[in-house]
Formats: structure tokens, C-alpha cells, sequence
DNA sequence: AGAATACATGCCTATATAGGCACGTGTCAA
DNA sequence: TTGACACGTGCCTATATAGGCATGTATTCT
């Protein structure tokens, strides 16, 4: 017998899921741009407390994201490497729209870009 | 002033969602070893014919395999340039798993820490 | 100590499936 | 023409959220 019914599997499962919801990658986006507190995002997003709060509760359970307390305040940060299951899975297909990657081009342009928030 | 509730963006809507059902990975795996009919895909996943269908509907929705009538079987094929907008999107974190990038990474920190001295 | 601040959760509602089944339609074999 | 096939859908059920609100807890300020 199969489960009866499974509407999909939880977005807490794994990967996938947990960025097939756009404010998820919303929130990850931002925290691309360094560590954030919850209230933090939830201004930049415009967007309740308690939604950041959940999406993030499920990045954390994907390890997309780590937690850092700082008093009372909850710095999230992106944990990039938790992409990787999904980009190990899109190689497979790379080929059909992509010629060549330039892999250092992309590193330069991201210290590029990081120097120049530094910059502020 | 928000929709009341939404409880995923729907799976037509895009790429992300469409990818986040594993079965719908399976089938995509499956087809990019070729064209292949909703029987053949349906015995070769061990699911009922009716829940290839409904996830080739999903998949065809977004684009992402085409449809090429052939008697009374349809043969189904990949298009895995719909799948660029997500490798698209990883682009930005890709280095946070990329080798390369780690000992830029370890620079970067160092540059970054030099400046940070206000963190217990 | 008391109030304010910053979050995480629980509860509740409406929504969007996933998969099981039955069935309607178009196509090919006899 | 009749029957077997190969599919696509509709209908039905149980599940898994997303977001709104209110509340509990921990931490910092006055």
C-alpha cells in the first residue's frame, strides 16, 4: 500500500523545497549580502516577523541558513553549501543551454562586488 | 490587503516549484536519456499511468519537456532550458561550494575581519 | 523591578497539491 | 465495426503549507 496521500514532500525535507517558495530565496538573497537579525529582513522584505520567522525556521531545518544570537536579536547567514544538491543535480542539464563556464570570472566579479560593500 | 492564503506558489508557476516534486526530477532524469512515451515512463517509475500524465501536465506547463504525438502514444522529450532561470539563480551562491572560490573566500574573510572588530 | 524589544510558536483558515480510480477520446489491430 | 491500447482528466481524500494574530520567553533598558 502507498501512503494514501502526500501532497508534497515537506519543504523541510530537503533542498528543493525549501527554495521553490519565492520568499525563501527572497530571504536568502538578502542574507547573501551578509548576516542579518530577523527584524532586519522582515523590514527589508516588508513582510510580518512571524513569516520571516517561519521561512527561516525552515531554511534552518534545510541548513540553508545558520543562527547566531547576539542578545536578543538572532543573526541568520546564509549557508550556500546547502545549494549544492541542487546544483550537482542541475550539471546534468547545464549542458543544454550553456556552452562554457568561466568560473574565475564569477569569483572576480563576486570579490569585486563584496570589496565594494566594504566600500560602503 | 494580501491574498488571505497561499499555500504555495502553484507548481505551474514555475521551474523552482516544478522541480521541488521528486517524482518530477525522476521523470526529467528519466527523459534526458531520450524521447520517451507516458507508458514507458510510467513502467520504468513503477507509478500508475495517471500520475506520470498529471506530473508530464505539470512539467509541460512550465516548459520544461514538449510533447510530439506519435500514433496513439506521446512521446514526451526534455527541455532543459527551462531549467537555466534555477542554475541561473544559483549562480550566486555556486562559489560557496566551488574550490576555487574557498581560498578566495579565506582572503576575503581575513579582509572583512580587519574591519569587523566589533563582534564578541 | 517594570516596560520595551526581538523572536519563535501555536492556532486557525484557505489553498494547492499527489495519488487512487473511473472514464472519455483518439488510434491501431482484427 | 469491434476491441485493445495509450493517454489525459475529473473527482475525491488527506496532507502540507503560507500568512494573520496572539502569546510566551529571553534580553536589555530605565
Amino acid at each position: 500500500m502507498y501512503s494514501p496521500t502526500v501532497a508534497r514532500a515537506s519543504t523541510t525535507s530537503d533542498a528543493f523545497n525549501a527554495v521553490a517558495e519565492p520568499r525563501r530565496r527572497e530571504i536568502l538573497d538578502a542574507l547573501a549580502g551578509g548576516e542579518q537579525s530577523v527584524g532586519e529582513l522582515a523590514q527589508r522584505l516588508r513582510v510580518a516577523q512571524p513569516v520571516v520567522s517561519k521561512h527561516l525556521r525552515v531554511l534552518r531545518d534545510v541548513n540553508l541558513v545558520a543562527r547566531r544570537d547576539q542578545g536578543r536579536r538572532r543573526l541568520y547567514r546564509l549557508n550556500g553549501a546547502a545549494l549544492r544538491p541542487i546544483h550537482e543535480w542541475l550539471r546534468r542539464y547545464e549542458e543544454s543551454w550553456s556552452q562554457a563556464f568561466d568560473r574565475m570570472e564569477l569569483v572576480l566579479q563576486t570579490l569585486e562586488s563584496r570589496e565594494e560593500r566594504q566600500d560602503g
